[in-house]
RNA sequence: GGGUGUGUAGUUCAGUGGUAGAACGCUUCGUUGACAUCGAAGAGGUCAUAAGUUCAAUUCUUAUCACGCCCA
């Protein structure tokens, strides 16, 4: 009989349109069964599936589908961010092509057009974690920018600044000179880059004298207020209190002391530079220094530097300004350095410190609910260590620069009047009200601001947004807090900090009971993957070549606490070959009719071989439970990969095929219903790691008739252990290990494993002779062997081995060498010595029988005494040969 | 500089205070009616190094070395 092959792709486009269609991924809130709900770190729209998207989204999906299918009403909450930054860049670019800029079109239609472009090519990433098997509930798909969304942003704002934890400043920020605007902290990474170090000279005033500054940005010396140096550092007393000439520039400044100026560090003497430095900021503000702005907002020298730099880019002034220095002698020396310099991580520019207004969260303040919510462990981390790292960046937190000078973003509720009065309102025409109370009968003029907020300020409320807060409805009740957010570490200050901040704050409870971190996948060397690297592997080029199941189980398996997933294709390979194999395992059971009816009672069954599975099936589900809700995803792949593979296919089925043989027609009838009952169990196992192959397995086989749903709404397998099964369990386990030592034996006696030999009992293999005979179909067919028969005459026709600390023999058509056995038995024995001796050893410490637990040295006692066994007749062995 | 993680088979990784495990790779043999995307049998380890605690350490403690990440 031919099988065809399995068909990933036809399938698994086939099985999602089924789940869709069907409706089995819609959350109910009105059904009173209990809930398990997530919600999805929310990628951006212009987003495209990488393999920290594949894993983190097969092990939500993982989680889902096991509690779905465990009785839960479960929730995934699916959507996209908005991507304020990112976004912009995208249809900027597209203008670009048009050979527009946003000016050109104004704030109006340019919004218009990024919503033209969201509609066409927004949000692709959730198509693409359709074809992953991702099963969110996508009726309920958010977008940030969604009107109720933006309904929540805005009352929040609003409710922060009342509580003035959100304010306006003046203050040096993160400035992307290249997207021109603010960004936070977090969106700004320290590269270690190779920088060169200029020693400068700066004449003192009136004075021959000179003091020698090192910088790396000298074109900043145009903005310098001060040289500080540090109380302790007996080289510049002298220069204390003096002013010193910034070269070229011309211009005395004051030489101070401050504790920043470390004597280690460059000369000593530092040049402060108010505002263009964070660092420098702070000694202006303790020292009352003038601050002095000398760049433009897109990074050019602005009126306040020298004239001839006016207009010149930062890094073209730089440039100018060291040769002039070289030219008047004043550069003293270049040092090449390796330091940490800021980028954009969007822009992947150079940031530059900038004094401007923008709006803060009090972070601080907001921070402490959080800090308890996880002291109190209302919210815990897996691996529970992310709790340090938690509490670490919680506790040094600073204030979060919110204001984005851009235009796709929740713009800022905040109205200013003609003479610069601010009102914040929900919209305008509240503050239209707050504005007519204030002046009275007077007339005024209302001007929005145009200053946008980051991204994540509304990512922070996703988790109960999305769920329709402000208004408390029915989803929020029902799915509020969410069970766990399950995301990588990289992002967890970005979201599982704000996140928490936001809920505890407006919801006075945790978004989230549980956080599971994962890690990063990397390539299979463990190098991250980069464009740059060319080691980028796509997810949906391995999704077609493989399959999706493959690639969610690879990378489910691989998913270790604390440990990076490196990935390879390799690996997907296997678990490609995994499903191969439980697809033929699946045409065995059609090839022999196997069908199980809903009656089966499984209390009754008589053959020992399904007793056995039963167990080990019990075994296994009872571990992947455990693991499951214990986040040990990589723990239940490997324990189900085992059970299928080894158990199921390797032992099982092989077990089958006697029976099958037979005539015992009630055994073959018990045989086909429990094997393919044990099948649909194994696809409900394995249906939350591949629920495309399953699905489709199950439907082919029309298990669903039976169970009267699809796979994905089936109930997971609630077993018993049945005790009375576990003694006959444990024969198989020794038939195997009978059948084990046959075809070593074979092997070792370079027989070929398709021949058959007999077995001889001798006077003293009393148990197992009653053992085999009694299974001896089994052991005839699995195990080649074709007869029981005397003690032949003829010695070199016979091997003696050792089962169940028994001996029998092994008799062959043809001579054995029995010499070539010699020197493994002499192996083996001088191991087994070996062993006896140290346990001898262990067992005649007084202390050890002592202090040891009993039950470790009543197992010892025994150990001991079956390894002398086995010695004893490994010797009659050897002598028999001899 | 502060914090934190990892060193176990050729590779990727589990694991354990009491006889070292898996997958892949490798070697040998094998198409017997599910499966060669397969089967059978094997080889392969000073559990990074050193000291300590203990009857007993790969596991706990400390130090060292190597590699990584985060924050300044």
């Amino acid at each position: 009989m031919e099988f065809t092959k399995y068909n990933h792709s036809i399938q698994e486009k086939k099985i999602y349109e089924f789940w869709e269609k069907n409706n089995l991924f819609k959350a109910n809130s009105k059904k009173s069964k209990k809930t398990f709900s997530i919600v999805i770190p929310p990628p951006n729209v212009t987003g495209k599936l990488h393999m920290g998207h594949a894993l983190n989204n097969s092990l939500q999906d993982v989680l889902i589908r096991y509690y779905r299918m465990n009785g839960y009403e479960t929730l995934w909450q699916p959507g996209t961010d908005h991507a304020g930054i990112a976004t912009q860049a995208i249809v900027e670019k597209n203008l670009a092509k048009e050979n527009l800029n946003k000016n050109d079109i104004g704030r109006e239609k340019f919004i218009e057009r990024v919503w033209e472009w969201k509609a066409e090519s927004g949000g692709l990433i959730l198509e693409q974690l359709k074809k992953l098997g991702c099963s969110c509930d996508w009726s309920r798909s958010r977008f940030t920018m969604d009107e109720q969304m933006s309904k929540a942003v805005t009352k929040v704002f609003v409710a922060l600044y009342n509580k003035k934890l959100i304010y306006k400043d003046k203050k040096l920020v993160n400035w992307d000179t290249k997207l021109q605007t603010a960004i936070s902290d977090l969106e700004v990474v320290q590269n270690e880059v190779q920088s060169q170090l200029y020693y400068i000279n700066y004449p003192i005033a009136d004075s021959k004298e000179q003091i020698t500054i090192a910088t790396t940005r000298p074109e900043t010396m145009m903005g310098d207020t001060a040289i500080a140096v540090n109380l302790k550092d007996d080289r510049f007393k002298n220069f204390v209190g003096k002013f010193a000439i910034i070269p070229i520039v011309n211009r005395k400044i004051k030489i101070i002391t401050d504790h920043y100026a470390d004597p280690e560090q460059g000369t000593g003497a530092v040049k402060i530079t108010p505002a263009h430095d964070f660092n420098d900021y702070d000694v202006g503000k303790r020292n009352k220094l003038e601050i002095i702005n000398i760049l433009e907002k897109d990074g050019k020298i602005n009126g306040n530097g020298i004239k001839s730099y006016i207009g010149l880019d930062r890094f073209e002034a730089r440039k100018k300004i060291i040769s002039e220095l070289k030219d008047l002698n004043l550069l003293e020396k270049i040092e090449s350095i390796k330091n940490k310099v800021p980028y954009g991580d969007r822009s992947n520019t150079i940031i530059e410190p900038l004094l401007t207004e923008q709006w803060f969260v009090d972070a601080k303040s907001l921070s402490k609910k959080p800090i308890q919510t996880v002291k109190t462990k209302k919210t815990t981390f897996f691996p529970e260590n992310w709790t340090k790292t938690f509490y670490q960046w919680m506790n040094n937190i600073e204030p979060w620069c919110i204001s984005r000078q851009i235009w796709w973003g929740h713009r800022i509720p905040a109205w200013y009047s003609h003479d610069g009065k601010m009102f914040i309102a929900e919209d305008e025409k509240n503050a239209e009200a707050l504005a007519k109370k204030h002046y009275k009968n007077k007339t005024f003029k209302l001007t929005q601001e145009t200053d946008v907020l980051d991204t994540w300020f509304s990512s922070a409320l996703w988790p109960f947004a999305t769920l329709g807060w402000p208004e408390k409805k029915n989803m929020l009740k029902k799915f509020y807090p969410t069970s766990v957010l399950v995301t990588g570490f990289d992002i967890i200050f970005f979201w599982v900090a704000r996140m928490l901040m936001m809920g505890d704050y407006f919801l006075k409870e945790t978004p989230f009971k549980k956080v599971y971190v994962h890690a990063l996948v990397r390539d299979e060397k463990g190098q991250k993957m980069s464009k740059s690297k060319g080691n980028v592997i796509d997810p949906l080029e391995l999704i077609n070549e493989y399959g999706a199941d493959p690639l969610r189980f690879t990378l489910i398996s691989m998913a270790s606490p604390g440990r990076d997933v490196k990935l390879s294709k390799d690996r997907v390979t296997g678990y490609r070959n995994f499903i191969t194999k439980i697809w033929s395992a699946n045409n065995f059971l059609k090839l022999n009719n196997c069908r199980y009816n809903k009656k089966i009672n499984i209390k009754k069954t008589k053959l020992k071989i399904n007793q056995w599975i039963y167990f080990e099936f019990c075994k296994t589900n009872e571990a992947i439970n455990k693991h499951i809700q214990e986040f040990r995803f990589d723990e239940a792949c490997r324990v189900l990969y085992n059970f299928v593979w080894h158990s199921y296919c390797d032992w099982y089925l092989e077990f089958l095929k006697p029976i099958f043989n037979s005539n015992n027609k009630t055994s073959i009838l018990e045989a086909k219903q429990f094997s393919s009952y044990m099948l649909s169990n194994i696809l409900k196992l394995l249906h939350p790691f591949m629920p495309f192959f399953t699905e489709h397995v199950w439907s082919e086989n029309k298990f669903d008739k039976e169970e009267r749903s699809s796979l994905i709404s089936a109930n997971w397998p609630v077993f018993k252990k049945i005790q009375s099964y576990k003694k006959n369990s444990e024969e198989i386990d020794f038939i195997i290990d009978i059948i084990t030592s046959i075809r070593s034996t074979k092997v070792q006696l370079n027989i070929p494993p398709k021949e058959y030999c007999d077995i001889v009992y001798f006077q003293e293999s009393k148990k197992i002779k009653k053992f085999i005979n009694n299974n001896i179909e089994i052991i005839k067919q699995v195990g080649r062997v074709n007869n029981i028969v005397p003690k032949p005459d003829k010695t070199n026709l016979i091997i003696e081995i050792i089962i169940l600390k028994e001996k029998i023999g092994l008799k062959f058509e043809t001579n054995i060498d029995l010499n070539s056995q010699k020197h493994r038995l002499a192996n083996k024995l001088n191991e087994l010595e070996k062993k006896i001796v140290s346990l001898n050893e262990k067992l005649n410490n007084k202390n050890y029988v002592k202090k040891a637990p009993k039950d470790i040295v009543t197992n010892d006692k025994f150990l001991l005494k079956d390894l002398k066994i086995e010695q004893t007749k490994l010797k009659s062995i050897v002598s028999s040969i001899n």
